[in-house]
DNA sequence: TTGTAGGCGTTATCAA
DNA sequence: TTGATAACGCCTACAA
């Protein structure tokens, strides 16, 4: 048997007023008086009135409701971002659904159609790793009013506000302190090229090798995914080398593992032979009986003011100006014990 | 500048049909020329129509989204899930509202009825540790045709399914494989009762040293909540003890990390002097130097599992019938070196 | 202070 | 095969 809601519709039977009466009773109209206010609101009490926020949206061409598309939901980084948030946006009265593109361009097109066709008010994303073709994101802002605001994972394109951390100046501490501990031949774990923020933390690495005035080999930048495998297999083939690395700045915690995994199993030492630093501040680099150095992104951080960069490009546009933000914030260097040789 | 999105009006104005063409069309519906339809979808496609699915819902009352709310989402655990159930109900056209209730009872109750003014199609919960007073759940039941499904954390509450793992057999494994390696004296660190995950937990320790006659000894059980520190202190405080315990059962994997630090920091020998076993199979455990055994929840199976059942229930209930299931997933114990004394 | 009525975009019923 | 129209539940001019 199917429950019919009330709608305001029966609260206006019950009380002989008209629907629009009980509607502004409800939004605490101010010219609607104390008396009808309270009796539609012990009716709608007692009926068990919920507001169908369907209607509500379809009339305002408001849902209330906005979406983010994430490679995987279930990484400690993403699901921070996606915390934050939540947190920023859900005490507006903000919904948030979320989308898993599984690192693939073509479910993340499909899901981006998707929340449109739910008329979102916003949509959120951190781009998959095959992304290239930008051309229907920019025909979504052209024919479209939904702002779409990248965090993390981005690319350039104009009228799209941007949420990021500083991955060159992440990567250029982290090389930094290395070289700073003495370390010489420092290699790096670049993650994949297609992606600016490898392509920032690779040249952050490069500019602090300059700057400290040591060579930039090509051979010690070894091309890897962010697995703990592809960091072990990395690292046997590194010290199969007659010069071999006394530090590895992995753009990666994962690999960063999987080289220290390595390290101990050729018997090196940590962080006397070899130091090691990773990217991303993963849980489990600091509850390491040897803790691994890393670069913190402060996700939940970041999620909050992508969702406060919408509500704030909200109250712009009702006086009809949509500014274009490009915020980058500051990662943190953790230094643990994987890279401090001084004491 | 606002831009308009087109409608299947603007579409039947340009081709000079109705509105009811249109959308038949659009629908493929059977009775309605190829012709037509194939001039419909050009014309769709020619001015960038989107379907408003806002509309659809308010006419079929069914949104095709539900809601999730769980007490934070940036835990490996709860994303997990999500991530199980996002992909379980994303082919089938569903979206996935996300909910933190912040483990708190009153945050929860407004979270459900955001998501029930919001009109989705079935709220999937994982109550807080505080929450007792049922009543408004089963209010909802009564009034509305939206279904409640409980994961992992639960109450029995009539009508409501509920998809959790076997916490008893759990817990149940990993202490009698303790017992098997020869530890006599097993802690256990139980967590908040108020759960019945944690009291399901404590009951599969306590059922395994009755059956192989182990004294169940009152002090052995410590009240512990889920952070490293309280694992740290409970250890600490454990071993001032005249006599030592030689194993530990932790609900958590959080507090079983605690426990093996101070374990280090005291010289004592991991699994030689003490065993260690924590429950859920945290990423951490395994990467550890000393990797700790753990109960593996499966949850991104738990997660498409409850997609799967709300998608049951809704063919079911097309014959009208509803029928409410109680399903137990089976945990897979993970033996490491923390616990693993007999070659 | 309150009522009437139109419209948001779709689908479905009843006609044609 | 197609068209006209009502309805989903709400809000809001415009009237009264």
């Amino acid at each position: 048997m199917t429950k019919k809601n009330t709608t305001i519709y029966d609260i206006s039977k019950k009380l002989n007023v008209s629907v629009a009466t009980v509607s502004r009773a409800l939004n605490n109209h101010p010219r609607i008086s104390q008396e009808t206010k309270e009796l539609v609101a012990a009716a709608a009490k007692e009926m068990n009135y919920k507001q169908n926020n369907l209607a509500k949206a379809l009339k305002s061409g408001e849902t209330k409701t906005v979406g983010v598309i994430v490679p995987y939901i279930n990484t400690n980084f993403f699901s921070s971002v996606i915390r934050g948030l939540e947190e920023e946006l859900s005490p507006h009265g903000y919904r948030v659904i979320i989308c898993q593109s599984h690192d693939d361009a073509a479910i993340e097109k499909k899901q981006l159609n998707t929340l449109l066709h739910t008329q979102v008010d916003c949509i959120f994303i951190s781009i998959s790793r095959n992304t290239s073709d930008m051309e229907y994101v920019k025909k979504i802002l052209s024919t479209t009013n939904t702002p779409i605001i990248f965090f993390d994972r981005k690319k350039d394109i104009p009228g799209i506000s941007t949420i990021t951390i500083d991955d060159h100046k992440g990567a250029y501490q982290a090389t930094e302190h290395l070289i700073q501990q003495g370390y010489k031949n420092i290699c790096h774990f670049a993650g994949d090229q297609n992606l600016e923020i490898y392509q920032n933390r690779l040249n952050g690495y490069l500019d602090a090798l300059k700057d400290y005035k040591l060579p930039v080999i090509k051979e010690n930048i070894i091309n890897t995914g962010s697995s703990i495998e592809e960091g072990i297999s990395a690292m046997k083939s590194l010290w199969k080398r007659k010069v071999k690395p006394d530090a590895i700045f992995s753009a990666s915690d994962f690999t960063a593992l999987g080289a220290c995994k390595e390290i101990k199993n050729l018997k090196i030492k940590i962080p006397e032979d070899i130091g090691v630093i990773g990217f991303s501040n993963e849980p489990f680099t600091q509850f390491m009986e040897l803790s691994i150095s890393s670069v913190d992104q402060t996700p939940v951080l970041m999620g909050k003011i992508s969702g406060n960069v919408f509500l704030e490009s909200i109250k712009d546009n009702s006086s009809g100006i949509s500014i274009e933000k490009k915020l980058v914030l500051t990662p943190t260097l953790h230094i643990r014990q994987s890279s401090k040789r001084k004491k």
